[in-house]
RNA sequence: CGCGGGAUGGAGCAGUCUGGUAGCUCGUUGGGCUCAUAACCCAAAGGUCGUUGGUUCAAAUCCGGCUCCCGCAACCA
C-alpha cells in the first residue's frame, strides 16, 4: 500500500482581476480533495497557479498604467493571501510568467514544430480595430463587436498551427476506452458531439498581434497563444524537460485535472491532444464541476455581483465558506452563492447540528465527570447502533469521494452527527445523572458520544481543519490521519477535556441581512 | 430541425436507467425535553411530479408533440 501517489491540479486561474468566489469553488474543493487523500496515505501534489499572459492582461495593464508583470504580481500577491486565508495547502503556485514554465513552453512549442505536428499558416478572423480583438462569428452581437458596438472586418494573421485532426482518431478512442476521463458523463457526450463528431480544426497556437506571452524560439515575431503556455503548465510544475524532472516521474500523470465546466474542452480535446503529439500519458481525470451561481446569474465581473471573499470569511469564519461551497453544489451540476443560503447552512448544520453537539457532549462530561473521559462499560443495543454507524462512516464517505460526490460525503458526516443528537434524547444522559446507581450506565452514553464524535471530527479534517483542531483540543486530543477513523474505542479514557468553546456562531439573518 | 442539461409540496434537491404506497434538508404549525449555541428530539400540515396526447391493469418513471429556463456552439481563461 506503500507509496501510492496522487496528483491534483486546478485550473491556472486569469489574474485579469482579483479572484472570486468562483475561483474559492473550484480551489476549496481541490484542496478538500488533496488533504482527503494526504490523510488516507496518499503521497499527495496539489498545483494550482495562474495564467498570466494574452492581450488581455496586456491591454489591463496599459489601461492601468502598469507594466503587465506589475499588473498580474500584484494580483497574484492578492491571491496568495486569498489561498492563505482559506487554507489552501497547494504544494506549488505555478505562474506561466516563471522563468521555468516560459523556457519548458517554448522546448514543447519548438519540439512540437520539429516532428511536424505544428506548420506556419495564416489566420483568419475578425476584428476589431479599437479593442484590438478577434472575434468569432458567434460571439458577434448583431454582426458588430460585441465589446464596442463597431463593424469587424476581416484580418489575415501569419500564424502558426497545431494539427489537431491528426490525433482526433487516437483522443475519440481514448475518450470511448475510458469512460471515467471525462465526468460527468453529460460533459462528455457534449465534447463527442459537439467538436469531435464534426471534425477537429486545426488550432491557431501563436499570435503576432499582441507581445504579452512566450515568444517562440525560433520566430520571435510571434508569442505562443493560450493553449500550449496555459495547458502545459500541468507538466511544467514538475518539471517536465527540465534538468530535475524527479517530480515529473513521480507525479505524473495527473489523477484529477478539477476544471471548471466552461473549460472543458480545452482539458479533454486540446490537453490531451498535445500529451499525445508529446508522446506521454494522459490524465486519468478531467472532472468538470458546475458553477455557482449568484442571483440566478454567472459570477460577473462586469456586473460586480459578487463581493471579496474575505469578506464572507471576516463575518463567518472559514470554515463557514469552506462548507458552504463543499456542500451547497450538487454533484456536476450548479449551485447557488447567497448569502442567506450560507447564513441557513451556518445555523442548520453547523451551528444547531455540529457545534450544539459538540458543546452539550464535552459540556455534560465536564459537569457530571468533571472534565475526566468516562469508562465505557456493558453496551446496549442502541449503543451499538450507533457505534456501527460511526466506525461505517468513512467507508461512505469514502465512496462519495471516490466519485468527487463532496456535498454527499458531508451529508453524511452530518447524519452522523444528528443520530449522535438522537441518542442524547433517547439515552436521556440529564437523567441517568441523578442517581449514583446509573453512574456508569452515564459514563458508557458519554463516551460513546465522546469517541462519535472523535471519529466525525477526524473525518472532517479536510473539509473544516480549522473546526477539527478545535474540537481536538476540546478532547485534548492529537489527530493527523485516517488511521483509527474505522476503530472504536479510540479516546482514552482518564483523559481531562478542555473547556467547550463555541464552533460556529449562530447568525441572526434578520439583524444581517434586514430581511 | 446544431449539441446537451433542467422543470417534483413555500425554498433547495433525491427518485426517472430496472413503471406499482412521492422521499430528504430547510421553512411553517403543534408537542416533548432541559445537558446544550431559544439549540436538540417527535409529530402534523403542505405536491393534479412544466403542459398535452399515447402505451399499460398501473406512469414522476416508457413513447410522441409543445412551453419555459440554463450551459456549450472552437481559438473568449
Amino acid at each position: 500500500m506503500e507509496n501510492k501517489k496522487f496528483y491534483i491540479t486546478t485550473p491556472i486561474y486569469y489574474p485579469s482581476a482579483n479572484f472570486h468566489i468562483g475561483h474559492c469553488y473550484t480551489t476549496i474543493i481541490a484542496d478538500a480533495i488533496a488533504r482527503y487523500k494526504r490523510l488516507d496515505g496518499y503521497d499527495t501534489y496539489f498545483l494550482t497557479g495562474s495564467d498570466e499572459h494574452g492581450q488581455k492582461i496586456q491591454k489591463k495593464a496599459e489601461e492601468a498604467g502598469v507594466s503587465p508583470q506589475e499588473y498580474v504580481d500584484k494580483i497574484v500577491d492578492n491571491a496568495k493571501d486569498l489561498w492563505k486565508e482559506l487554507g489552501i495547502s497547494y504544494d506549488q503556485f505555478i505562474r506561466t510568467t516563471d522563468k521555468n514554465h516560459k523556457k519548458i513552453v517554448q522546448k514543447i512549442f519548438t519540439k512540437l514544430y520539429e516532428q511536424g505536428d505544428i506548420y506556419k499558416g495564416e489566420y483568419k478572423g475578425l476584428y476589431c480595430t479599437p479593442c484590438e480583438s478577434f472575434w468569432t462569428e458567434s460571439q458577434l452581437n448583431e454582426g458588430k463587436c460585441p465589446d464596442c458596438g463597431r463593424d469587424v472586418h476581416e484580418v489575415t494573421e501569419e500564424a502558426y498551427f497545431f494539427k489537431l485532426s491528426k490525433y482526433q482518431k487516437r483522443l475519440e478512442e481514448h475518450i470511448e476506452e475510458h469512460p471515467e476521463f471525462i465526468q460527468p458523463v453529460s460533459r462528455k457526450n457534449e465534447m463527442i458531439n459537439n467538436f469531435i463528431k464534426p471534425g477537429l480544426e486545426d488550432l491557431c497556437v501563436s499570435r503576432t498581434s499582441f507581445t504579452w506571452g512566450v515568444p517562440v524560439e525560433f520566430d520571435k515575431g510571434h508569442v505562443v497563444y493560450v493553449w500550449i503556455d496555459a495547458l502545459s503548465n500541468y507538466i511544467s510544475a514538475l518539471g517536465y524537460l527540465s534538468e530535475d524532472d524527479s517530480l515529473f516521474k513521480k507525479y505524473w500523470p495527473a489523477d484529477i485535472h478539477l476544471v471548471g465546466k466552461e473549460i472543458v474542452r480545452f482539458h479533454t480535446i486540446i490537453w490531451p491532444i498535445i500529451l499525445m503529439a508529446l508522446d506521454l500519458p494522459l490524465p486519468s481525470q478531467v472532472f468538470g464541476h458546475g458553477w455557482l451561481i449568484i442571483d440566478g446569474g454567472k459570477i460577473s465581473k462586469s456586473l460586480g455581483n459578487y463581493k471579496d471573499p474575505r469578506e464572507y470569511i471576516k463575518d463567518y469564519g472559514v470554515d463557514a465558506l469552506r462548507y458552504f461551497v463543499l456542500r451547497e453544489v450538487p454533484f456536476g451540476s450548479d449551485g447557488n452563492f447567497s448569502e442567506s443560503a450560507l447564513i441557513d447552512r451556518i445555523n442548520g448544520d453547523l451551528a444547531n447540528i455540529l457545534g450544539n453537539l459538540v458543546n452539550r457532549t464535552v459540556g455534560m462530561v465536564n459537569k457530571y465527570f468533571d472534565k475526566i473521559v468516562p469508562e465505557q462499560k456493558e453496551l446496549q443495543e442502541i449503543d451499538k447502533n450507533l457505534i456501527e454507524n460511526a466506525i461505517t462512516l468513512k467507508d461512505r464517505v469514502d465512496k462519495n469521494i471516490e466519485s468527487l460526490d463532496i456535498s454527499s460525503a458531508l451529508e453524511e458526516i452530518i447524519e452522523l452527527c444528528r443520530k449522535c443528537n438522537k441518542y442524547i434524547d433517547e439515552t436521556e444522559p440529564w437523567v441517568l445523572a441523578k442517581s449514583d446507581e446509573l453512574k456508569e450506565r452515564l459514563g458508557t452514553v458519554l463516551y460513546n458520544l465522546l469517541d462519535s464524535i472523535r471519529i466525525v471530527s477526524t473525518m472532517l479534517i479536510p473539509f473544516l481543519p480549522t473546526t477539527s483542531d478545535l474540537i481536538f483540543k476540546e478532547l485534548n486530543i492529537d489527530i493527523n490521519s485516517f488511521d483509527k477513523v474505522k476503530e472504536f474505542n479510540v479516546l482514552k479514557s482518564e483523559t481531562t477535556l478542555n473547556e467547550p468553546v463555541i464552533l460556529f456562531n449562530r447568525v441572526d439573518k434578520k439583524e444581517k441581512l434586514g430581511e
